[in-house]
DNA sequence: TGTACATCAGTGAACGCGCGTTCACTGATGTAC
DNA sequence: TGTACATCAGTGAACGCGCGTTCACTGATGTAC
């Protein structure tokens, strides 16, 4: 079979989102129209209308890709259960470096202006990334993880200093002006928090 | 004198950057055009080209006055030097509060798709914002305080918190599921940090 | 196994829009003498 | 105090672009009988 161009593609909604990705990378967010995405795919940029409706659809479809790989990412690292603190960190440095290495793709997670926060699917693929901290920050220790709410202060104080750290570092605006070099890594920043239950080693 | 349209208005400079401001609170990111913020003050959308070249340079200096704005908002509510805990909580909640009041405007400030974060003038309005988190962190303690550039550090920790958190509850992705009420505030997500030296009554 | 037909997933042309930039220009301002 | 002139800060028209959407259409697929 000559692979010929066939008039129906067959898997176009995934290859659309894919295509999205791709120029993510090359072009950034910017470069992120219909049109440009329709032509790396090579169909019409009428095409996608039949399987998201809307370019904001589309998007949105990008974005939950990009929560299921930061997700993926996040866990990829992962040491063994046993040593929580390690855990921690390393769920701290997968948050960080999926943001440096896909610095136009998580923008356009987190843009309100490219993708509609509350679509169900782009909710639930978040929910991923989010039980990755959810998992780490169980039996964390720390003044306010006895407060009402202890569990959910500490999956959002997570969650907090990895994407401020993220977004800051990208914004490149608040190196110290003393020696023009920024900080190595997020675990510099990070209190150490110990670990209080079963399993824990303690000591971070 | 019957205050007619001059040919030359005098205060464009100014005035553009305010129109801009206008602009982002009723039409937010999306409408911030360069059209758009020239019609605002009733002038030739070419006009703007004489202070600041290019629609880049406009949407910076926006930008450096949103910073401006950001540092003033921060220092508004702090109490006297004495309490320094409260201090840092004022302050906390001080960057909150203006992302949340202004998230078209603090969207802008920190996307490098609009403006340059690379411009002097940005920077250093920056560095008054910075500046103040800087005075807050000065003699807090934690575990990292005492390791090389702990002064800088602190300074990202808390700067970080206070972005990420700012970020993230603007997003509403990450609300609890069980009960769909957000955490109230970011102090419910700050570690207790004490002070150490001089004037510090200690115990936040 | 074949045929009719509904449905689906594409095409490609056209629409209208708002955008940032450029350009020749003009009115106003300020300075030198 | 008056005049010439350079400089500055506007105007408004035009340019060309890429955008998302719409629409009538057509080719392919799948299902009923």
């Amino acid at each position: 079979m000559e692979h010929a161009r066939r008039y129906h593609h067959g898997n176009l909604k995934n290859a659309l989102v894919a295509a999205g990705m791709s120029i993510l990378e090359t072009d950034g967010l910017a470069g992120l129209s219909l049109r440009a995405i329709a032509a790396r795919v090579g169909v019409s940029h009428a095409a996608p209308r039949n399987h998201f409706g809307t370019l904001k659809g589309l998007l949105t479809a990008i974005a939950a890709e990009g929560f299921r790989r930061h997700a993926a990412a996040m866990r990829a690292g992962l040491p063994p259960a046993a040593d929580r603190p390690a855990r921690l960190r390393a769920a701290m440095l997968g948050y960080v470096r999926f943001a440096a290495e896909n610095p136009a793709l998580f923008a356009l997670m987190f843009s309100p202006l490219h993708c509609s926060h509350d679509d169900p699917a782009l909710t639930s693929a978040a929910a991923e990334s989010y039980g990755v901290l959810r998992e780490i920050a169980a039996g964390l220790d720390w003044d306010k993880a006895d407060a009402p709410d202890g569990a959910m202060r500490t999956e959002w104080m997570l969650w907090s200093l990895a994407h401020g750290y993220a977004t800051l570092s990208q914004a490149q605006l608040f190196r110290t002006k003393a020696q023009g070099r920024p900080i190595l890594d997020i675990t510099d920043i990070m209190p150490a928090f110990p670990y209080r239950d079963p399993a824990g080693e303690t000591r971070p």
